[in-house]
DNA sequence: CATGAATGAGATTTCATTCAT
DNA sequence: GATGAATGAAATCTCATTCAT
């Protein structure tokens, strides 16, 4: 039972990756179930036995991905100064685009389909909500007592994802226009300055 | 003769703006050529005879958009002071998803398709150029000259954009999160520290 | 009045010869009435004022091409020697093909349409009822009357043209195949042989 | 396996039989895959299954339709007397329009799309190219090797086919005008005074 | 579990024809 | 006479989904 189980997980690990390839070779909107299924070197009929329907399985592909930006944040080591802390946390949001670029075009192929599916829209919003308390912990492990006062973390969380967010769709539309090591310096200059150096 | 002209060019306006309200309702890419003609009150016939083909009506449609987002900043009184220039400016831009959402997803709508379509790239790629250089323009009027030796204002340009349309999506995604003034005044906020009160 | 029509005549006259042009360049099943007005440069809709539908403007060109190859045998010297004269028409019939094979191809398009449109076949079939007549005149005149008791020169007609016709056929098909004057040739040899040194 | 291998090939020749049939009624041009779906009793969208697209199909019918005939000349008794061969291949030839002129109807509806499509030429190319060298072999066989010094089979093959292409059109243009039989005699009478009764 | 043949709805696109100007 | 905007029917092709095997 539990054997059968693995199999059926494994199956539709197998068939999730197999989706993801196909939407960064083609996009979420012209990928068609017999692609997944030459992809994932499976019959058509059996991704719907494991997936109810198109939109399912699409569902499935989303919660993936978000897993594994959410659990980026493990990587930090604590042990290491606080403005170190949080200068590694955006390098790695920013690696998360330069790295894998095609994940994160998945990720705006699920940006565009928040209007048709509510569905969607909701686990987005459940896992940016995920993603800003991650990110929080980490600033308010890091942040001094004195200016955790002035300073609202879950903005601060909010922004800094944000800035990163933007600045990385930035760099996908034209990645001659920015140093990506630069990008990052910026991006971190302004929110330490931020954090660090704030005059009301 | 001009005035067949005139006739050409608000058939074309009129399927443009029934495009994008069906983009609004459907998505982009589960808008067919039969709702837009049936937005525009319409056959599907005429459509075509204005439109090459559904891809270059999307063209001009996302050309639409651009030129729409491209023109706010005229509306930026230069008699003000600088930081209330660059408050103005950020205000402004937050305004966009703000005042219309549909608009704004959109426009994500095409960014999810820059990877299939190589002309949408270069436009959008075009867009964000055009827009940062006018970006740039009102920083560089209102950013004080010493300061102004320190700041690569392109960057600066970029990470405002980048800000704005970070927070607009988590604002999308999830409205009850945020209170919608508030975010833009943490905007202002961490920008203006960045400009005015920065230490190395 | 007599104006006026030479007015309309000289217009459809334009129009068949744009009409052929344009199945020349596309074929018969790849032309549209636009390309047509195109070619001609006219508008759309005056093509309808001379023509009630498209069938009717392609009667018209078929009209006009069979009239064109029935005038050949005005060409023949009918001075010339008998078995000169014979071989002229024989060069002449499959000069068609070959200098003009765009127009042999019109042709063929015609012949493809007779079991859809019973006027076609019934007009095709007339003109190869002229064409039978003119080069079984051609024959009389040049046969010994010895020889033309005993030859049918409706069949011999007939035998000439079909003769040229299939061997045009193949040339068209595989042009490397074959020398024309080769070709032209071994036309000659085998229907002079016929008439001429024929044995039961 | 294999039986699926049937059943694929089934499909496909129940497919083209019902395209032959829809061609023979409405032509080549007015052809549509809809047409082709219901007279196979089939759906639509399975033809697409089995064709990647209408020329697909169109080849297909085309190759089945010229093996059909370059199969014809192994009936020719090869025992019977030389001119009783060529005298049977005649027959042979003249009856593909008798027996099935739809089928040589369809024949002439890919002739017309030579122009358009450069694979259908090739196909036909090869065809007659292929029809030519079994024609010549038999001619080969039969003719007396002290007249063989003087004639090109090759050329008598081209010359056999095409009269019989061109005599064929004729009869289907207007079948009052030929008895069938009549016919047929006078190709033989024409063809075999070329080959046994020759003077130059 | 697994396959892939089959369906049928729906998408884009083309085009002859009409008609107000 | 002449234009070209507009229509609507029909064509090709795609694809999620079903189901017999």
């Amino acid at each position: 039972m539990s054997h059968r189980g693995d199999l059926a997980a494994e199956r539709k690990l197998q068939i999730i990756q197999a989706t993801l390839k196909c939407i960064a070779e083609r996009g979420y909107h012209n990928l068609s179930m017999q692609d997944v299924a030459n992809k994932a070197g499976l019959s058509k009929g059996i991704i719907h036995y494991y997936f109810e329907n198109k939109q399912d399985l699409m569902k499935s592909v989303l919660g993936r991905v978000s897993q594994e930006i959410e659990q980026l944040l493990v990587k930090i080591d604590d042990t290491a100064e606080p403005i170190e802390q949080i200068k590694q946390m955006i390098r790695l949001y920013c690696g998360i685009v330069y790295k894998d670029r095609i994940r994160y075009c998945v990720n705006i192929d699920f940006w565009a389909q928040i209007n048709q599916y509510p569905k969607f829209k909701l686990m987005i919003a459940d896992h940016y909500s995920t993603f800003r308390s991650r990110t929080a912990e980490v600033l308010k492990r890091n942040i001094p007592k004195s200016r955790l006062k002035e300073i609202d973390v879950n903005y601060a969380a909010s922004m800094l994802i944000g800035l990163v967010d933007g600045i990385s769709l930035q760099w996908l539309f034209d990645k001659k226009e920015f140093d990506f090591n630069n990008m990052v310096k910026k991006c971190e200059e302004i929110f330490i300055n931020y954090i660090y150096n704030y005059n009301k």
